[in-house]
DNA sequence: CCGTATCCTAAATGATACTG
DNA sequence: CAGTATCATTTAGGATACGG
């Protein structure tokens, strides 16, 4: 059965662009922040706990071009700016939350995983006289 | 209720890093094309094509080392390498699908945001004579 | 407060050549 | 075939200063 393939062959094209904007860290954080209500520049910045400013303006300038969130410009003095997350930015939020949550429940897993690919790592560099000392697998 | 909010507080530490690993473009596709079955190396940079063989070594030892694919060498001459999706990685599959999906469904969208975008910002640019030429939104 | 502009450094990317 | 190594170039990221 090749129509799995297939499809993934005919839209990748088209897929791939989009993934590119839409599938980093700063934007799903970003877009997660503004999902309960409109925030301002500079409270997802404090909470985003690191992010200079100019990344956060380049995150935001890209959701708001792809429209998933708004911009609004309070005239008062001085400028307050608040985002708030479009129509079709809703549609992005349970995919967002999905990865959001797999990263929390399967935190452990991924821990233990680069742990021991990194002890591999570390095993193979000097590995002159390692097969001197180690035991390789005996399964 | 600010729930919601506390718990985003809470687990933003931990998911950051996770997301940094996950959350971009080619991991995304390549996990995709290894969900069916195992894809050899030179299989997988075909079908991506484009990307370089740095790019994909380098995806692929970050899926490795996160326990997302693993890792087969198979000793014929020339030598074949086979990647395929682990059981953590599996539980990635429904998640990373569904952002694929979104990207079909939405594309189009996504496309008319930005040359809507595009559009204002090209309008800002020469804006010396802008309004007299553009009557502004009357809404 | 919310940016833009500038400068600088660090990192990603690409092309090319080479190895087991 | 499946990489590693090197280098040259582009791009991202951070710090700082300034403007609306």
């Amino acid at each position: 059965m090749e129509t799995k393939e297939t499809e993934i062959m005919a839209t990748l094209p088209a897929v791939r662009p989009i993934l590119e904007q839409i599938a980093n860290k700063w934007a799903i954080l970003v877009l997660t922040f503004v999902c309960d209500k409109p925030q301002r520049f500079n409270v997802i910045k404090r909470r985003l706990d690191g992010i200079t400013q100019k990344a956060l303006t380049e995150t935001l300038r890209r959701l708001e071009r792809n429209g998933l969130v708004a911009r609004r410009v309070i005239p008062v003095s001085p400028v307050a700016v608040e985002y708030s997350i479009t129509k079709l930015g809703r549609t992005l939020q349970d995919p967002f939350a999905a990865l959001y949550d797999w990263s929390v429940t399967h935190q452990s897993e991924i821990e233990k995983a680069q742990s021991q690919f990194d002890a591999f790592a570390t095993a193979s560099k000097g590995c002159g006289n390692l097969e001197g000392n180690f035991e390789g697998p005996t399964a």
